[in-house]
DNA sequence: TCGCCAAGTTATAGTATATTACATTATCGT
DNA sequence: ACGATAATGTAATATACTATAACTTGGCGA
């Protein structure tokens, strides 16, 4: 019979209370979203006394940004798998689809990543920034199209931003009035499909000036 | 000389807290957003004691919930003045540019209305409710082409997305990046445009088919 | 004018953040 | 192995905000 391992009843040390602090906080979030994060209530959950956390962040915005951080580089993860899944659609739309999916479902998440100040404060060099760039490097990879200058990055900003945008208004209600019969894919697909008409007829452009 | 009408000093009675609450809400939430307005903050401001605002709304939220009540019906206004200003561009167009400069200018109030639960907690039939249809219903007006089906409000839509993901990612810094030449402007300009396009294809679809 | 009631008040309970001073354990050089 | 020291925890406490309860004030209609 395996033994079973079990740690002492009551350790002084946590062990790794910092990461148990950030897994906690994000289930919390998934939720209830950037505000439901309380370090009391996290402290007591992993039982720890309240001032606790302190020891780790400096106070509770320094925790909401490594656990923005932190859903970034899921965040992240997943968009990768969506890129280079064999599944039917360009990889651009995969990854579209993939993020719409993420923000509607876990939009607890989504909240903290992209409609809380948390972002906003992030400093340049920080491990938030650099996640969401790197979220953004893979939505430029997925564009698969030739590179001409800032064009390519011009489109995928434009999806970008409809992409959130749907996002958004679906969360606050303001997608299922009369136009109820229009899916978010669908209208994210369509964002995708004219944008990418949008490039080419731009390049064709910028080819024919040349 | 004009007599100077002045309150007396101390009147047991404030006059319209509830008014002068929301209006004091207002100028907080423009400088630090939603998690900005504190009820107790409020109260020492209008110089009456903590408890009197809980005369008027039942909770912090129930506040807010009017707040944002009235940042609609305020933006409503700059929109209806921007469709019926007799400037360059389309309807349209200046709807959406002058929604953009609202949501970088003040961003405060914008986050209220778009990126905070306290939209998604309206119930139908609220007068934040209503407000958030009348600003929909102001956008497909501006929308100046043949209303077929539920084509054009698909299309008013995807300008209505884009329109938020722009302000979104430059209100948290990821509009700045390496595309740093591409103004929030053009961006939205170039969405409006293109999507003007694909109105005007599916249009010519759908004649053709008939 | 009398009494009602809306709109104030003080007092207080409950919850959260955050700091300070103190206690315990882990680690590392000797 | 041992002792200094840094890391990590605890208890106690100050401050701020939400919210409720019980009481008070003053305007207004019957």
């Amino acid at each position: 019979m395996g033994q079973i391992v079990r740690k002492p009843f009551k350790t002084y040390h946590h062990g790794d209370l910092r990461e148990a602090l950030i897994q906690a906080a994000l289930r919390e979030v998934e939720l209830g979203g950037p505000e439901a994060i309380s370090i009391k209530a996290l402290a007591k959950q992993l039982g720890v006394s309240q001032p606790a956390p302190y020891r780790h962040f400096a106070d509770r915005d320094a925790l909401l940004q490594a656990v923005t951080a932190e859903a970034f580089r899921q965040f992240n993860v997943i968009m990768r798998e969506a890129i280079e899944a064999s599944e039917e659609g360009s990889k651009l739309s995969r990854f579209a689809q993939a993020a719409l999916a993420f923000g509607l479902q876990r939009h607890g998440i989504y909240r903290l990543m992209f409609a809380s100040r948390t972002m906003a404060c992030a400093p340049e060099g920080s491990e938030l920034h650099t996640a969401a760039m790197d979220t953004l490097a893979l939505l430029i990879e997925s564009f698969e199209a030739p590179a001409v200058g800032l064009l390519r990055e011009r489109q995928a900003l434009k999806i970008w931003a409809g992409l959130h945008g749907i996002v958004m208004l679906a969360e606050q209600g303001l997608l299922t009035g009369e136009s109820a019969k229009i899916s978010r894919e669908e209208l994210l697909d369509e964002i995708v499909e004219q944008t990418k008409q949008a490039l080419t007829i731009a390049l064709k452009a910028a080819g024919e000036q040349a």
